[in-house]
DNA sequence: TTGAAAGCGCTAACAA
DNA sequence: TTGTTAGCGCTTTCAA
């Protein structure tokens, strides 16, 4: 069944404004080789008829797409939302659609989506959060790369460790090793020197950041237990039992570097269960600086990354120039003192 | 520059399977006309040159979409989380990619990206979440019907109030009505006779569970005071003022009914501030049963939304059969009864 | 500075 | 059951 085709297309502009197809379409296209008098003309005509382009016939006549390809682990929490709704406002900005998916973490379907994205012909393709580093990663990416490379497309890291071997990889990073770093270095100037650290095993995140805290140790010239370091759990209940079970096998620790805010909410937990008073007896940072990190009880100090920032900055990525010199961004952080911290009690 | 025209056409496949091209559509395509050794070949030799549609090819020769449109008004939030993840799943397993943008709660932006997705040629268009219901709320979808349908698209309401009288609007729901209705039945039951209700105004959603709130009521032939019914705030901390408010004011009840999760966990904190024990002297519930329900101190009682199932109805509806019977679904909704909820004190 | 002509890769009548 | 023939709406050489 045809429908109405009722859209007006670049043939009807080119009628009622006295010229050709091609006229037209070097005028959309902003080419200025056209006289600024039918520039005018045309430009008036696509108004009136409430012209827009079809942008399939676009792609498929060898034009560009402008719609971005968005691929994440999954579409939760604060740090996605964050993150998307800055590559969602720069598009919107400039115009252009965003496509998403989701990976589940599943590095299969993430190759058949950026095939998907590819096919699709998308303008650019958006890889999100965290990676499980392993030797594979970096071939995948590359492998990535050349795909869309190949159609005119382009990868571009966010939050991701960058390719920097590969011209042809875009990344926008926050800097994870200064995160670790700075909360630490805070804790470190409050006094504390046991500073016990909630970590996740195999994710470019957390080792960068625990990579921080060894480096603000080293820094002030102060060793690292590594009876301190905590690996194991991604969620705030497994936090939750790790610390308990260290308070309970009587560590000794004066404050709480978890890894990411949603970690300090379980250390923060374990640690109010136990009787703790927080940040009297125990100081906790996170890191991420969630929403949420304001509401808790005590107000969370925490690292702020500036997760939209990092979305928008993605999308100019991809619509930006393809020779923009510095595809490799990376984002600032920023200690955010709140309630939580403060020096160890003075035993 | 042209960039390497490296992938397969149907022509190829027509040429290696030495059938013509419109036989390898129609394989392709899935009709069933093609002699089965046929469809065997072409399929043998799509697979082994890696052949994939051109998207863009395809909807230009008047093929269908399978992209699914999807408009939401901000990215943020639990509900916002599990609808789009049930979209997403939905569309993945049929193949299909989702574009997603926001309209910030600007009919004008709303109007402006329908079309673009339209000119897209999205298979469908969602729209999501609770509407500003005023005289142009009606108006506004039937036009987007039209415009959508006119390309062989189509609308579909997502949590919002179906338009019944038209035939080319799909829509799934969540019973509203019935969530407040089962939330303050609950209450009565438990022998709650005053029960504070905070709610929102001009919202769709409010007012449909408010009305239910009402209705059960009425339905245990008890009256409404509506001084117990507290609009304005859709935040937290709005809801925690109005709350506190009504405390010092001296209101008298001995539970509240908050018309989301959100704005009990504001209530909950003017109740905590003002040393009223939960659910002892006063109980709460919310509506909508977000994952941190459980977590907040006492764990909520509230009314389940099947966000996600939403989500996967909607997409189902978008890549569905046009001529699908029930395009109006209403998905049930169930209370969960946690800790805030008891008795009224025996006074 | 502009136009004519040739596709991009696919679908869909219409024939055969 | 299959092939032939036209396009879909746009971009882009190549000429003028």
């Amino acid at each position: 069944m045809k429908h109405t085709r009722s859209a007006i297309t670049l043939d009807d502009v080119a009628r009622h404004a006295g010229v050709s197809a091609s006229t037209v379409s070097r005028v959309l296209a902003g080419k200025n080789v056209v006289r600024s008098s039918t520039v005018l003309r045309v430009q008036e005509t696509a108004r009136r008829l409430g012209y827009v382009v079809n942008p399939h016939a676009r792609v498929l006549a060898g034009g560009t797409s402008t719609t971005i390809g968005f691929l994440v682990r999954a579409m939760f929490g604060p740090a996605f939302s964050a993150l998307a709704s800055g590559v969602e406002a720069e598009a919107a900005e400039r115009g252009s659609l965003i496509m998403i998916s989701t990976t589940r973490g599943d590095p299969d379907r993430e190759a058949e989506l950026v095939k998907m994205m590819r096919d699709q012909r998308a303008a650019a393709v958006i890889l999100v959060g965290e990676a499980h580093i392993d030797d594979a990663y970096e071939l995948r990416m590359a492998t990535y790369a050349d795909a869309l490379t190949a159609v005119g497309s382009r990868l571009v890291l966010a939050g991701r460790p960058p390719l920097t071997s590969r011209p042809n990889v875009a990344s926008v990073q926050y800097d994870n090793v200064a995160a670790g770093h700075v909360a630490t270095q805070h804790l470190l100037e409050l006094g504390h020197r046991r500073i016990l650290c909630a970590t996740v095993t195999g994710m470019s995140t957390s080792s960068e950041r625990l990579a921080g805290y060894r480096a603000a140790h080293a820094e002030a010239g102060l060793p690292v237990d590594d009876d301190l370091i905590l690996e194991g759990s991604s969620t705030a209940e497994g936090t939750e039992d790790l610390v308990s079970r260290a308070l309970s096998a009587g560590l000794n620790f004066t404050a709480v570097l978890a890894i990411t805010d949603v970690l300090a909410t379980g250390a923060l937990r374990a640690l109010r269960r136990a009787g703790v008073e927080i940040p009297d007896a125990v100081s906790v940072t996170g890191i991420d600086d969630d929403p949420t990190a304001a509401d808790l009880d005590p107000a969370l100090t925490t690292v702020r990354i500036p997760f939209e920032e990092v979305g928008r900055v993605a999308a100019k990525l991809c619509l930006g120039h393809r020779q923009s010199t510095d595809l490799h961004r990376v984002l600032p952080i920023e200690l955010v003192v709140r309630h939580s911290t403060a020096s160890p009690p003075t035993t």
